[in-house]
DNA sequence: TATGAATGAGACTTCATTCAT
DNA sequence: AATGAATGAAGTCTCATTCAT
């Protein structure tokens, strides 16, 4: 990619994940990143579109981690387990972006909260995938699939958003996908 | 409470769920209430100040609601139960007041991001009880309280804000409840 | 009218005739008025709005002065040389509100120019009349009333715009409405 | 002449015509005539000098045009005529480098005001000629030649620059000699 | 001769806050 | 207790111009 639109979007992340959309400041966006304020407008013809372009360049890559971790062929429940292991993974490696994302994902801005649910269907859809094979093969019980896929990705979500200062989340990905498991498991099977 | 503090805080609360903090504008929360500027600060000495008042009262009355329906002889799984039924009805009564909170719960404001959780402490003590008072029983078996707490709180406060625009949410307390009573159920339990 | 308002227009009436509109400044005429930027923008909500206002009021009072000089009962004659007159008079009397609507009416703003040509409707129609009146006693002769209408008006208009730095038109209005009364004369009537 | 040259002055005329001088854009100028905003400069050291090549060329070729209408040994009524035939044709046939010079001529900028006036100046003489001559063979009567000359350009001036979006103008030549030689003419000749 | 990324002064606008009444 | 005109720092955005390639 364009360097200086890297480093641009480098230093939004920043931002954005520190101070959320509203206060983040144009100005210092373009200062971090090495440029004058005029460079910033040669890339970005408004500020929103900085956030839309964020908001595209991080779901995609984040998306696409999670979708290259789950495989069809996998038991469902290592399916979940990978769903969340990977989603960690991306989030603590792409720290500032993934806060970004999630301080944007629960704000008050309907565009942005519209363009990011667009951009995770994708997962939403694994989701679907993963329950249905699960309950095919008798492995998942759970009565409601579709609100239980909400509800994963709320979960998920949800926990990716919040990361003490140093980045490490407050539940592993073992602990969530453990609960996950638990709620989805037919009640009859043994442990 | 007094009148017009009363008012300026409903009007405050209008703003903060419509904009969020950031972009909700003093001089038109003055207005809406039926006031002028000059009356919001001699009430408040800032805008932040607003907003801390605004997450007590809502916060404390948030609280007040669940725990008030939540009583301790109970069966747990019944508590589980009312304790999303009663905070669904709080949301669904208060839906502007609860959208502000929300709004804010994840939003990059550190301070007030404490405030809340701070404020909402009592929620996860009644919840650890609750679930301590299962495993005792024998009602309950998930292996790790701690977690499935904070899990719980989460899912609570992240279906509880999001609603559409009717103010209904996508999931009913009933199928919340159902997925974290299915998490947290022993596993050798018939239905 | 309110005396904040009169500066800040009289300050704007100043930098539109020496600038134009697209070159004033805000900040400068909100300084020159003795207010700052943001009593300005307590008044009016953009700066195209302030020139809305300058045009509503400038037009006002300039068709007021024409219409309140030239009275149906007067000879045709003595009508246009009043009309020229009493727009002269004004021009000189108000030389930097009339100059900033003529920057304006020739401008490339198509908006602006439209809001113009339908504050001087009703000098059109003035010298609708006066020409018809004087067609009906047989002063005026000239075959294509509306065009010569159209030409009077931008006569005035062109001539009324063309002042020299200390005010003073290039030509007095007797030059002018000897000009438009020669055309308009019928041709076998003595001098 | 040269074609870079010679595209970035049409650009410059439309973006003028459209817009006028001050919001007209150099980098969308260099861009709707194919090049680069380097090329651009490369040929003008500013915007200015943009603008005043601009207006060399197009006055040049308006005033050529009329100049070469309207001959000497004509009758001066047949002067006149052509004199507004011409000056219209050229409108016509070069409609946004005439708009481009017409929202400029009546603009705030006295620099360019200035230099058009200069470069019109032979058309004052044209007609300064065409008035001496039309007086001398008693065809013309009106006393005061200068004002005439004066409101003659301020006329074809005006009507020129009145054009409707299809680039008609409201009055045809016609019209305006008519108007203008009704003026000019001795009362005690029949028509 | 042509390029176009980079610049930064300066424009418009917002809004939390003050204070005299 | 209420008012609201006034403030000005700070933010978003524009665009003429430069310069290294």
């Amino acid at each position: 990619m364009n360097p200086t639109l890297e480093k641009l979007l480098t230093a939004a992340s920043e931002a954005v994940a520190q101070h959320g959309y509203d206060k983040a400041n144009v100005n210092t966006i373009a200062a971090e990143a090495g440029f004058s304020i005029g460079t910033f407008y040669n890339y970005f013809p408004t500020k929103r579109a900085l956030m839309d372009a964020l908001i595209r360049e991080i779901s995609q890559k984040h998306v696409d981690a999670i979708l290259g971790a789950v495989t069809p062929e996998m038991d469902p429940n290592r399916q979940v387990v990978l769903f969340f292991e990977a989603g960690f993974d991306f989030i603590q490696d792409h720290l500032t972006q993934a806060r970004a994302i999630f301080n944007t994902i629960n704000g008050p801005d309907e565009g942005f909260k519209g363009q990011l649910f667009e951009a995770y269907q994708p997962l939403f859809g694994l989701l679907a995938e993963v329950l249905a094979g699960g309950i095919a093969t008798g492995v998942f019980c759970h009565p409601d699939p579709e609100s239980a896929v909400r509800l994963i990705m709320l979960i998920y979500l949800g926990v990716g958003g919040q990361v003490n200062p140093e980045g490490r989340h407050w539940l592993t990905p073992a602990q969530v996908s453990d609960f996950i498991l638990s709620a989805l498991r037919c009640p009859d099977m043994e442990a």
